[in-house]
Parts: structure tokens; sequence; C-alpha cells
DNA sequence: TGGCCTGTAAACAGTC
DNA sequence: CGACTGTTTACAGGCC
């Protein structure tokens, strides 16, 4: 059946990796880049033929087909990221331009807030996981844009250097013009850097001293991105020979280095001036980074930024040169200050330029979600935001403050589902989540792709997930291996530890009365007893909003790292994938949890109407009638002794409030 | 503080 | 014999 085939679908799928997957794969970034440079190969060509073609272009035309051209590759890098965020098996596969048309959607898909929401982030990652990848991606983005800077720079200034050594044998007037653009480009540059870094400084994200301004990443994980990706990118191929490791090693980390690179190796005083009189990103001064020192060849004189381990490092230019001679011979014969190197530097301007703007905007969500996390976990807020900008709630995770800048942030319960539940680390604790997760259906629909690919543990108690599974059957039974597979089929967590969780599974389903064991034709199924299921549920939880509230501070004040989680999670992903939520009162942040809370109250309560408060039952109540409702009959036709009648109405309620329930789909509306 | 719920670990028995 | 299935007990942590 379906179960039979999924499994199987499920066996080969943990092969290809899950959510550890898609995190290392983040971490990596290997994969990405190679992609990424195929992507941008594409534009990298044009950029360099483009000009080309045209001779000398106005500058306005000039502008105007690298501000593409840049966009082209700065979306596609972007995009790169995010897929190799989650796109666990591919990364590899970066290797044709046919694949980067294939990956651009994919990439799309992934950001779109469907695929991957920040609460799927959340869930991802454990509370560990979270902020090591909010580190890391917050440390490659920086790292790729610093790098970006860089290389910007050394290009620049190269140009500076070439157009100078050329200048010899060119007239002076013209030099002297295209040395003033360029001096201009790089202020420009080098202003974007200031301006990047300062708001990465003023959100947090980066615990840049003053004095280390430069070397923020030093401190960060050494994120696997390969840096050279903007040369591969021009160079259209994603060699990641030696100028990649050597980029990567000499210039990974800071801005600084670049122009105090440009600046030893610039000796022309002419174009020296405005390197190394500029002040780097932090205002620091430029000065010799210690990085750069220890690349001892860059220091003395005879080396150049743009040659590293006998190569030329230019972007897409990878050409040998014995020693520095031959690679200044080579320099002023192939990256002569021509249009070609022009628009080169031009487009890589821009891909700093449009990376700065999506570093900018990311920033502006970041703050608004940072600010909107500082309210009150009460405070009613709809939050919008993670919708609108939903466009990528995945690249955006570059830049998430790492916990510990979130803080303060806590008070924010997650949405409905427990997403509270810490899950990841031990014992994780689900019962929160257990109890607001009458939900379990809509929410594992929702995130169902979700959980099947993100190494996360489900919100839900093993009851939950048992009933779940079970009730998602057609005939509403399922032998012990069924649900087994279940589990491994709809969730990545489920496909290790095996040992842990099918004991627990086997522990509940014998220790929970709701669970009712029959033996079938083929065996023993396990089936789910409604009535019994609702009955242990926790008797007087008021679907309340108060209710909710309690769990939430409690929450709250209980695991900060968790809180923010959920509260990132929150913040975009129940609102992004619950309509239901957002029409209703969206009015507040606990929506979806009070919700479907709220969806319970309204619910008859079956047990006595009269006096017993709503229970909070009632949404599973609802659900349960989703998902179950007739067959339910069937089951309990063919089952033996599954209390299906009107047991104890004295705990339950009458059968009629079963009944009642199930006419209540409702709880969507709520 | 105690009780309840849940998760985890483990021992044990029965079955295939 | 080993794996699987079930049952049961013990313990720990969180929450009320």
């Amino acid at each position: 059946m379906m179960v039979e085939s999924a499994s199987e679908t499920i066996r080969s799928a943990p092969s290809g990796q899950n959510g550890v997957g898609s995190l290392s794969g983040q971490a990596d970034g290997g994969g990405g880049t190679g992609a990424t440079g195929t992507a941008a190969s594409g534009p990298g060509r044009d950029a360099v033929a483009a000009p080309d073609s045209n001779g000398e272009m106005s500058p306005a035309e000039l502008l105007h087909l690298q501000q593409q051209q840049a966009l082209q590759v700065a979306r596609q890098f972007l995009l790169q990221q995010a897929s190799g965020l989650s796109s666990p098996g591919n990364n590899d596969s970066k290797q044709t331009a046919s694949a980067s048309a294939v990956q651009v959607p994919v990439s799309v898909a992934m950001m779109s807030p469907q695929m991957l929401t920040p609460q799927q982030m959340q869930q991802i990652l454990s509370p560990s996981q979270l902020q090591a990848l909010l580190q890391q991606q917050q440390a490659l983005m920086l790292q790729q844009l610093q790098e970006y800077y860089k290389k910007q720079q050394e290009q620049l200034h190269l140009q500076l250097l070439t157009q100078q050594q050329a200048g010899k044998q060119q007239p002076k007037e013209a030099l002297g013009n295209k040395q003033l653009a360029f001096q201009q480009q790089l202020l420009q540059m080098q202003q974007l850097q200031q301006q990047h870094l300062l708001s990465l400084q003023r959100q947090g994200l980066v615990s840049l001293q003053p004095s280390q301004a430069s070397g923020p990443l030093q401190t960060l994980p050494q994120a696997a991105v390969c840096p050279t990706d903007l040369p591969q990118l021009w160079k259209g191929e994603g060699a990641p020979g030696q100028p990649a490791e050597d980029s990567v090693k000499q210039e990974g980390l800071d801005l600084t280095g670049t122009a105090t690179t440009a600046t030893s190796f610039a000796t022309p005083p002419k174009v020296s001036p405005p390197l190394s009189h500029h002040p780097l990103p932090n205002g620091q001064p430029t000065v010799h980074t210690s990085r750069r020192d220890s690349s001892s060849h860059e220091e003395t004189p005879s080396s150049h930024p743009l040659y590293g381990h006998g190569e030329c490092k230019w972007p897409g230019c990878e050409t040998l040169c014995e020693d520095l001679g031959q690679f200044i011979k080579h320099l002023n014969t192939e990256h002569a200050l021509d249009d070609r190197s022009t628009a080169q530097c031009r487009v890589q301007m821009q891909v700093v330029q449009q990376l700065e703007i999506q570093l900018a905007k990311e920033s502006e969500r970041l703050q608004a979600m940072m600010a909107h996390l500082h309210m009150r976990p009460s405070e009613p807020k709809p939050f919008s935001q993670p919708v609108t900008v939903s466009a990528d709630p995945f690249p955006d995770g570059l830049v998430h403050p790492p916990t510990s800048a979130a803080a303060p942030v806590t008070p924010l319960r997650p949405p409905g589902l427990g997403s509270a539940s810490l899950h990841g680390g031990g014992p994780a604790r689900r019962r929160s989540s257990d109890k607001f997760c009458s939900p379990i259906s809509s929410e594992l629909a929702q995130n169902h792709e979700f959980y099947k690919n993100a190494d996360v543990r489900p919100p839900f108690t093993y009851a939950s997930l048992i009933r779940q599974a079970i009730l998602e059957t057609p005939d509403r039974q399922l032998t012990l291996n069924e649900i087994y597979n279940w589990f491994t089929r709809m969730f990545a967590y489920f496909r290790r530890n095996t040992a842990t969780w099918k004991n627990a599974v086997r522990h509940n389903l014998s220790l929970h009365k709701c669970f009712v064991r029959v033996e079938n034709v083929k065996g023993a199924v396990w089936t789910v007893d409604e009535r019994e299921y609702q009955k242990r549920r926790p008797p007087k939880m008021t679907g309340s909003p108060t209710l909710v509230k309690n769990m939430i501070s409690g929450l709250s004040y209980g695991a900060l790292n968790a809180s923010y989680q959920a509260a990132l999670a929150e913040s975009s992903f129940p609102l992004l994938n619950s309509p239901s939520v957002l029409n209703p009162g969206s009015t507040s942040s606990l929506l979806p949890l009070s919700h479907e809370d709220m969806g319970a109250p309204g619910e008859p309560l079956p047990s006595n109407g009269s006096s017993s408060p709503p229970r909070l039952s009632p949404p599973q109540y609802s659900h349960q009638v989703q998902v179950k409702e007739e067959p339910a009959e069937v089951e309990e036709d063919r089952r033996p002794g599954v209390p299906l009648g009107p047991p104890n109405p004295s705990t339950v309620g009458p059968p009629e409030d079963r009944e009642l329930e199930e006419e209540l789909p409702g709880e969507e509306l709520s």
C-alpha cells in the first residue's frame, strides 16, 4: 500500500542524506560554490565579452550592462547559497552551465516559504545547530562579501597598476581619467564595505570589535565556502584550483588585507593613495593585517595580490607564472587596462553591490525580526514580515544572529506546534507540543517536506506521532513495522538512532491505552482508540489564550535557545504555512497556537458540557475528524476490543461529543 | 513538593 | 541464534 511504497522511498531517501546533509552542505558550501561558479559563468563571460565587442562603451552603457551581469551573478550566487543550504545531495552537481539553469528554479523553490521557512530552519536545527548554522551562514556571507570586496579592490588596484605600467605607453590623459574612475570605484566599494560591516555590527550580527573590524570572520567558523566563487564565476567553471585555495587562505578573511596588499604592492604612488589611505570598513586605517603578514610572499616585494601559488589570480585567469616577473608581464599583457579588464572590474563591483544590497535587505529583515522578537510574547502581532519577505527565508539564514545575540529576544514562544519543544537535545520534552500538537496532522501536512528532509526532531510526542501514523492510513491500522516506516518516511530525524526511537515507539504503544493492538490476518496491527487518546490529554487545559500564554511564558523562560528558535520559526513559519492562521484573529503571534487551542474551545466540549472547562483536546478531535472520520468507523468495526462505543462518558464525554467534534471540522476556522 | 506526562534505557518473554 | 515484537520497569526532566 501507500505505506509500503512509502517505506521504499524512505529506504532510499536516507541514503541521500537528510537534514544533516543539508546542514553540512551549507557548512561546506563547497557544493554551492561550484554551482555558483557555473551559474555565474555565463554572466561572467558575457561581461568580458560584451565590452570587447563594443569597444569603448559609454559609461552609461557599460554600467547598464554590468549591472545586469552583476545582477545575474549576484543572484546566482545568492541563490546558490540558498540551495547549497538545503540541497543536500546535489551540491556536487555544479559543473555544467545547464546545471545552473536548473539550479535557479530549485534555489528559488528552496527559498519559497513553503519550502523552507524559518520555522523549518528552526526545526532543522537543534539550538546549538541553529546557532552554529547562523554563525556559519553569517560567516559565509561575510566572508564572501569580504572576499568580493577584497577581490574587487585587488582588481581595481591591479587595474591601476597595470594601467600605470601600461600607461607608459599610453597617453597620460587617458590614464588619468581611468585612474580617476578606478579610484572612484575603489572609494565606492570601500564605502560599501564600511556600510555593510557597519550594518552588520549594528545588528550585532558580527561582533566586530573596532579593533578587529577586518577580522570578524576570524572568529567565525571557517565557512567552507569558497571565496573563490568569484573567480570561478568569472571563469565560468568551478575549477577549484590552486588559486582558489590560495585566495581562501590568503584573502579569505580580511578586507584590510586587500588594501594592504594593494598598498604594498602598489608601489606607484599615484595609485596607492586611495587605497592605503582609505579607512577600511570599520574605519580602521589601512594597516597590514596580521593575516596578510602571514602570507609572507604577499608582503615581500616579490608578491602580488593577484599572484599566488605560481598562478595569476585574476578572475578567470589561472595562467601559470614562474615568478613575479613573469606574472607582471602576464599582467601587463593579459590584464592590461583594456575594456575587458575594465568590464571585469566593473562587473565585480556590481556583484559586490548586488551582494551588498542583498545583504542590506537581509539585514533589514533581520532587524525587523529582532524587533519583533523583542516584543512581548503576548503582544499581538500578525507578523507579516516573514511572509512578505518570504522571498528567501533561506538565504536569510546567512545573517541570523547567533543565539547569543538573540538572547534578549526569547520571550516569544513558538507557534502552536510545539516547535518549542526542545527538539534536538537530549530527551526532548515534547509534552507541551503534544498538548498543542493536535494540529499535528495539519502541521505535518504543511511541513511534510520539511520534516522529511530535515534532520529535526518533530515537536510531537511519540504518542501523537504514532496516532498520526495510524490515522493517516485508510484503515486506521498499522503494524509496528509500518509505523516504523511511517516515522522514517515522514521524518528524517527518525532515520537514525533507530534503536532509541523504535524502542520508544514500542514503549508508547504498549504503555498507552489509546493504542490498541489488534490481531489481524497479517499479524498484529495497531489502532488508535481516540477516546482513550483524548482521555489521556491533560484535563483542565483551557484552550484559553491565557493558558497558552502561560505556556509560552514558561517556555520562554525555560529555554532560551528553544524559544529563540521557536520564535524564529514562529515568526514566519506557521503564519506562512497556515492560512487559517492568517485570517482569523491573527491578533497574536501566538496565534497559531492559540488558534489551535481556540479551535478546541470552540468545539463542543464533550465531556460534560456543563461544567467542564473547554479542553485542549478538542483540536485533536477536530483533527482527527478530518483524518479519521469514517475510517474510524470501519476500523472500529473490524476492530475487536476497541472501545469505540461510549465508554466512560464521565471522563471523556458522551459519544455524541465525538460526533459533534467530528462535525466540526472547523478547527480551521476556529 | 508531589503528581503527571514524556522520553529514554533496558530487561525480559514470545515469536518468527 | 538472532531479529523482531511487546511488555514492563526504572529513571530523569519538564510542567502544573
